[in-house]
DNA sequence: AAAATTTAGTTGACAATTCAACCTTTAGCG
DNA sequence: CGCTAAAGGTTGAATTGTCAACTAAATTTT
């Protein structure tokens, strides 16, 4: 019993009929591969790279997180994560403490030199990728676009 | 002067009121994440990996292809995919030869073994990823999805 | 409460990616 | 034509990411 219309195989990569182009996956690895390449060119001048930058960026917006946390929301596996953070941490980007109440926990806290990084990096990014991404949006069709995003993530996360 | 309207603000991430969960490239990078490790799910056991399988998926729809066009269509710079590709071919997934009319240029193409591996993946992540992915989406709203995503492509892809 | 399991994180060996520097071949230009 | 620049690709050194094995703290079982 499929759910799924004759009309959906166009999307469906093992279809006859499957067009790369209509693939939203595609378009979803090529639009975050420009989008950090795109991060790149300003992070790579002041030292940082869009590992760190992920990581700085949760911190700022989510405020002091465990190292699952990070790997949970900046995207990477625990090693990777904790090795990202001790660099920053040699940077002085961060500071990293155990937690008070659970003792496997490590407590990861932007420095004063972090928050003013990331500060920086808003400054630079914003007007150069992020209104350069929208043009043309409208309100609504970003907000769709968050939706749409949401429900994948979502779908994807169930197991 | 300024195109955006105040209610724009929220998704602008230089914006007092921005909220991370808002802004669409976080879930870019997260769905595209969880993607990558969903199908490498797959490909491990094949002894294949997302980067590999990018450049078979590209040579399988877009028929031989140099490296620069992978580079561009795979995603990855230009040392990367050359080592992925030689790789390949060392794995006897791919054919290198330099192109006729072009000196500079190196031709792949997908071995007939090559294209036996993308069938099996396709085979294998279809029904796994895919329709998981998309479950509760109509066809317009994959459409729109797409739709969306290539805009978001086109305008960083504008200089 | 002791033993077993799970959770959180770290480390070292190994694999993959990236940066720079380089080599060819082709395209432009006076 | 001959010179210079640009395009396409490759390679070695350095960086970064990943797997597997491990430690330690907390939770669950019994």
């Amino acid at each position: 019993m499929t759910t799924h219309s004759k009309k959906l195989e166009k999307y469906n990569p093992a279809s006859e009929s499957f067009d790369i182009k209509e693939f939203p996956f595609y378009w979803v690895a090529r639009v975050n591969a420009l989008y950090s390449r795109e991060m790149e060119k300003t992070l790579k001048p002041m030292g940082m790279d869009i590992a760190r930058w992920r990581v700085a960026a949760i911190l700022q917006f989510n405020g002091p997180s465990s190292i699952s946390e990070l790997a949970l929301h900046a995207i990477g596996k625990l090693p990777t994560i904790t090795k990202i953070v001790y660099r920053m941490r040699d940077a002085g980007l961060v500071e990293v403490n155990a937690s008070e109440s659970d003792g496997r926990v490590a407590i990861v806290t932007l420095t004063e030199e972090g928050h003013k990084q990331v500060d920086m990096v808003l400054d630079m990014t914003t007007k150069k990728v992020f209104s350069r991404a929208f043009k043309g949006f409208s309100e609504p069709q970003i907000k769709k676009t968050n939706e749409l995003l949401k429900r994948l993530f979502v779908n994807l996360s169930a197991d």
